[in-house]
DNA sequence: TACATTTGCTTAAACGTTAAAGCAAATATA
DNA sequence: TATATTTGCTTTAACGTTTAAGCAAATGTA
């Protein structure tokens, strides 16, 4: 039952030509004649080659395997980030490695030991909510290991960054709800040790002051953002005896809690309460009513991730500084905030 | 700028010792000394040393690296799967790769091509709802890599399965709703060429024989179970002459969907029509009304496919046959569906 | 004391591939 | 025709590890 994998020595013994010729042929070495690779290629078909992907990384010293690392795998968000990583990479003869570290810094640092063991060539990630001390990415930088953070990132680090403006987009939605006449708007934000959450903070209260509105800290709430924490938050801001006529939640999970709450309580969106979430993940099109939320550009910055990385590898030397490219985010208004 | 790595040779020029000693050292082999091990031990760790793994996979034939493969990743049932099936080979000294087919056949022959080809020691999948050429597949069973199937298998390949009893489960949903009192049940189920959706079809039609009820087929439709999928088939339901007084979907997004409809409908359930889903996604506990639904045992399902694949690479034989492991699946009553 | 066993290492080969260097034959150039 | 260049391969070594085989010294046994 044990098969024994056919390697380049075998096609290179039935040809009777030597294994690196194969190798060469193989890889469509121009010092081998065109008659010399059609055989090759032929036997090794005929054999069912496949190359051992390992032998090759160990000799050239590459794996051909790029680590990514979320939050989180089931959000549209980081899930689509992948699907484009992947795709980009994937042409480039790079496969990926996911790992999820589900918030909590001790399984991302778990996950960058698992990466580092596997040998990728290159690291791919967003930080967990939770994480603050930055050793164990120093220590991917430390292996000079190609490192690219997305979305949730730490200057101190300074690696590449990819991201959205994350206070203009709290400007964009603050001025979008100021237009609908709102007044008295709210903040239910993540957490502030978190930078881009931190960043959407800063851009609601400097929009607010912008526009001669007074900052009322009972309408700011930092929380999880999930969709409990909506819930549970927009409850707290009902109860409220001066009551938000806006509320803009910095994710969309917890604007759809926000939204259940409002709907269950037959508070009219956007009449009564305005809403506006952030992350466009599918669902704020199909709820009703739909929610307005901001599009963070997933395809964008898991393509230019990839490419950052690539841009690593075709260098020899690897040289990283903090080089941020920030994408502008858009705000689709939808149901949830369009007062007619 | 470039570090070059320290290897176990280092070590071995460090403490005047052969290469082969250090590397049992690390192994901890009874014939070195403990003076020994300690020496070199405490040199690896001052050196900062980190096996190859390239180098050991090769030599020993193994990756320690398992495959995983699912439709998509954004779903709390494949998520947590994955979660669970992680944990188990983590501790065995194993790291998984995730890919996703976002339910293409072609990105799944893919993603098995990129799995053989990074050596994997194992696969664990979950098919596409295309997938009905198994040929791939075939590929992995013939190169005598064990492959555990979950959720959505195939009995023709002859290998692992890992699922709950779709076709039970259908049972208990038809007999919920005909205690509530439901008499005209209508099922939005997955496309019948996928194994479990047929056997959910198939439970349905036996459930409604069993207790005299007419089987119409309006009210049996088959979709891809999305949330516009389930827009769309409930719109499709009420649309009916004679509407249905219980819906029962084979998949919690599509209920999601559906759920939106009969509340913009302003249609109540479950006194109108009463609702179940199926999988028990976190939302449906979270949505108003809260969604009856089946719980899959993800934790459950997960480790034992990562049990299963253990108990292949501790056999040295790899010959593997059909070997069904069925949950019983378990009906979560919710008020879309609690008649009081 | 003489031999057997155990201990603690070393040497050498192997895993499958690739890359550098080399070399003979074929072809081009003057 | 003599020399330079190109073509098409081969040989060899290396990547970092593990493992089988071997061997001297230390220890045990009678």
């Amino acid at each position: 039952m044990k098969k024994k994998k056919t390697t380049i020595k075998d096609i290179a013994n039935v040809l009777n030509i030597s294994a690196a010729a194969v190798s060469k042929a193989l890889h469509n070495d121009s010092r081998i004649s065109e008659k010399t690779k059609k055989a090759v290629r032929q036997v090794a078909k005929n054999l069912n080659y496949q190359p051992n992907h390992l032998a090759s990384a160990l000799r050239s010293g590459k794996s051909n395997l790029v680590g990514v690392i979320v939050p989180r795998t089931n959000s549209n968000f980081f899930s689509s980030v992948i699907q484009n990583i992947e795709e980009v990479l994937n042409k480039e003869g790079y496969n990926i490695i996911i790992t999820q570290s589900n918030e909590s810094y001790k399984k991302e640092c778990n996950n960058i030991d698992t990466l580092l063991f596997t040998q990728v060539d290159g690291i791919i990630a967003s930080m967990a909510n939770e994480t603050i001390n930055l050793e164990y990415y120093e220590k991917i930088k430390a292996k000079g290991i190609p490192l690219i953070l997305f979305d949730r990132g730490e200057n101190d680090l300074n690696v590449d960054y990819i991201g959205i403006d994350d206070y203009n987009s709290s400007h964009i939605i603050v001025e979008h709800l100021i237009n609908q006449g709102c007044k008295r708007i709210a903040h239910i934000g993540g957490f502030k040790h978190t930078r881009i959450f931190n960043n959407r903070i800063e851009g609601y209260i400097d929009a607010l002051q912008k526009h001669n509105l007074p900052l009322d800290e009972e309408l700011l709430i930092e929380c999880n953002l999930t969709i409990a924490d909506g819930r549970e938050k927009m409850m707290q801001l009902l109860a409220l005896k001066n009551r938000p006529d806006a509320v803009y939640v910095a994710g969309d999970y917890a604007a759809l809690g926000a939204q259940q709450v409002l709907n269950e309580q037959k508070i009219n969106m956007p009449n009564e309460i305005a809403l506006v979430g952030f992350g466009n993940e599918p669902f704020t099109s199909m709820v009703s009513p739909s929610i307005s939320s901001v599009n963070q550009h997933n395809e964008k910055i898991g393509k230019l991730a990839a490419e950052t990385f690539l841009s690593y590898v075709k260098k020899e030397e690897v040289e990283q500084s903090l080089n941020k490219i920030i994408l502008n985010a858009e705000l689709i208004v939808r149901d949830s905030s369009k007062i007619k």
